[in-house]
DNA sequence: AGGCGCATGTAATTAGTTACATGATTCA
DNA sequence: TGAATCATGTAACTAATTACATGCGCCT
């Protein structure tokens, strides 16, 4: 349910159209939530029908024609309701990589050492383009505090997983 | 999928009833992973169904019965082939706070305020119970090394998402 | 000629949550 | 006597993923 306020809350900044919000969604919110193309366009569908979003509809003459979404009145409402007074729900994470970590025991240290430096590369990678982005967002004069606050959110992220790798990496030696 | 594999990896380490899945993997999996009883026990059936753990009924005369499961022999290959050759899926975060964190620039100071002093409570009090399960199995012998890494890595994460508020306190302030 | 970006959707399936449902034992 | 722990499940619903489906314009 909470990936309709994620949604309002891009709509919010400016008015958008549903292919702008799958592309910022994946921009910046990547770090903590995660979503695809057809849950958005579906969730869209059914803010309007509940009269949180209206479309305007442009057409393109050659292009195709595109639904520019922007917030109703209620829509503004029920997302700053939600964020001062919904109950917060705890954070949920699903994340392969630990679940492979609790059976190293039954795992040679060299695989081991292949699935940390797998993950560990994955991370690099994260972070490198995470840092881009928040370079990018800053030469283009984004100082959304919102944006600003969450970028960061993953690059502390990243670093706290890359140093906890390598941290794991000298147990598994020290173990063996 | 993968929910099917925590509970494999958790069978793996002895024979354990529902029950006690469920239990386990709320104290060891929470940083990681999430789930219900009820999940979990039809994923158990569909186990089962497909061969990769057994259980044997043991009947308690006035408690009620429980079934202990172990993995059969597939079980196991089945687990250690997931961990070494499928391909690592990146892990999904669903964090709310965080979309609530990117509306910040439509909310009052008084507001966004309430809102981390929030968060920081509960993060406060899950990295406290975090390290006494710490303790609890240090005291108890339990020198497992996926405990070991798991635990550390929920610690760490904790203390991650402690120092990003803080720092996120400052800017807010700062911006104010 | 092929791939990428823009642009929008639906269908089928799987995963996950919440509520319903029961019942004994143990401890305060 | 009421709450917590042990113990197991099903039903109804919602959320999410993957695959299917289309098509133009632009760049190389």
């Amino acid at each position: 349910m909470s990936i309709r306020y994620a949604l309002l809350g891009i709509i919010s900044k400016k008015p958008v159209t549903g292919y702008d919000v799958v592309t910022i969604f994946k921009q910046k919110m990547i770090y903590f939530w995660s979503s695809t193309h057809s849950q958005i366009y579906k969730e869209l569908h059914k803010m309007e029908e509940e009269d949180l979003i209206t479309h305007q509809l442009v057409i393109q003459g050659t292009s195709p024609n595109k639904k520019v979404y922007s917030l109703t009145d209620q829509g503004k409402k029920d997302l700053i309701r939600w964020a001062i007074e919904e109950p917060l729900k705890p954070a949920k994470i699903k994340d392969e990589f630990l679940i492979k970590t609790t059976i190293f025991p039954i795992l040679s240290e060299e695989e081991i050492n292949q699935l940390l430096d797998e993950v560990i590369e994955r991370e690099h990678s994260i972070l490198a383009k995470t840092k881009e982005w928040k370079e990018h967002f800053h030469s283009q004069g984004d100082s959304d505090i919102g944006t600003i606050l969450t970028v960061e959110y993953g690059i502390r992220y990243s670093e706290m997983y890359l140093e906890w790798c390598k941290w794991a990496k000298q147990m598994i030696q020290d173990k063996a």
